[in-house]
DNA sequence: TGTACATCAGTGAACGCGCGTTCACTGATGTAC
DNA sequence: TGTACATCAGTGAACGCGCGTTCACTGATGTAC
């Protein structure tokens, strides 16, 4: 025997996990059906009730995987604004944070297409946890953005929506980049776009003082 | 006779679209069938071919729909921008700004939901429509822009990029909205983070030196 | 005004298809002794 | 080590259902004369 029985069911779980990736990227969740990923994956419709319950149920698996990616990102962005302890620019900052966003959307292309995709268009529940995942990515960058000089003044909630503004402006550099895949000219323009709007932010952002509303 | 032919047949189209709108708004286009509309307007599956090729095709007709509601309300900002020939401040142009947004989403929910939800779940077609919309409404609000004062020494490029942020900042802030309908807290605290986000980004664009990069 | 004909929104039967889910099954892998 | 039994990933037939689309139709409205 050189496969036990748990790791060929493994093997399984995943290509029907690869499958479901691949197959809802021109859709959604919404529109795949469990016999499309059982036949992508060579087993028998009725062999899926073995892995999941449901699509829905594997879609939630999808977003925890998803999310391992994106959390990965957000680490190396927090490598990058730690950098030596020499003191940095914050245009050197927003510049290596957007380079090293676009390499990530670029290594995990699926991972950030589906949580672009599903996060309006899955199903409800898939809606749900991809949003509250997004929330807590929120909070940890309020939590970056506190550490750095200048905004240590600020008040918690305007740290809150400081970093709501940033995570949304950051997904939707990161669905503009996966819709433009295959057109370098139109990706380098949408970088410069971003590195741009986020050097817009965190200037306004530096000249906001705190409490003044 | 009490009504025409012609006004019958519009009768039934406007029943078609409102049945679509209405019935999409729980998940998306792309999972309404023909049916499903059919039914709810009270017609026979197949009469609905008198009026629409396709469920794809009713999706183009609810975007143009969606705009009309938009630019009204885009309409309705300018004027405030406009105001009286007195000079206001930024923070009361973004105060009655965001004010303008909340009131049309709250009046035309349907549409702005439809573009928010469909803008990336709907068909392949129907999400072009919209981008392409969008993309209208940011060279609309970037020429708007390049009247206010300050802003006129910047190149057309950050002009360009500023509305793009912003229009994404509030499409994002129309989504959430729509996704808080009935909680009036919900809704009360993301106007307040839309009116400061706005406000952030305004003041880091006033700071901004055109083509310093 | 009256008549004969044209138009066309809506009908209703029928089709083949892919769907999720049920159920009893098989046979290789794993375990207890 | 060998045997008897248990587990369980994957099978395959069957089901009822809603789907989009075809087609020939009906009958009220509209038009030409």
């Amino acid at each position: 025997m050189t496969e036990t029985r748990v790791e060929r069911k493994e093997r399984t779980r995943r290509a029907i996990l690869d499958a479901a990736l691949e197959l809802c990227e021109d859709s959604s969740l919404v529109a795949l059906s469990l016999r499309q990923v059982a036949g992508r994956v060579g087993i028998v419709p009725t062999g899926f009730y073995r892995h999941f319950d449901s699509i829905e149920a594997l879609g939630l698996a999808l977003v925890d995987e998803s999310f391992v990616s994106l959390r990965a990102m957000l680490r190396d962005v927090r490598r990058v604004e730690a950098g030596g302890t020499a003191p940095v620019s914050f245009a050197a900052i927003v510049d290596r944070s957007v380079d090293t966003l676009v390499s990530h959307v670029h290594a995990q292309r699926a991972h950030f297409a589906f949580i672009a995709r599903e996060r309006t268009a899955g199903p409800p529940a898939v809606r749900e946890a991809i949003r509250h995942e997004i929330e807590l990515c929120e909070r940890e960058l309020a939590t970056d953005l506190a550490r750095l000089p200048g905004p240590d003044a600020w008040s918690a909630e305007d740290l809150r929506i400081l970093s709501n503004l940033i995570v949304t402006a950051m997904v939707h550099t990161a669905e503009s980049l996966i819709s433009s895949a295959g057109r370098p000219e139109a990706e380098r323009r949408l970088t410069q776009t971003a590195r741009t709007q986020l050097r817009m932010v965190i200037i306004g952002a530096l000249h906001w003082r705190s409490g003044q509303d």
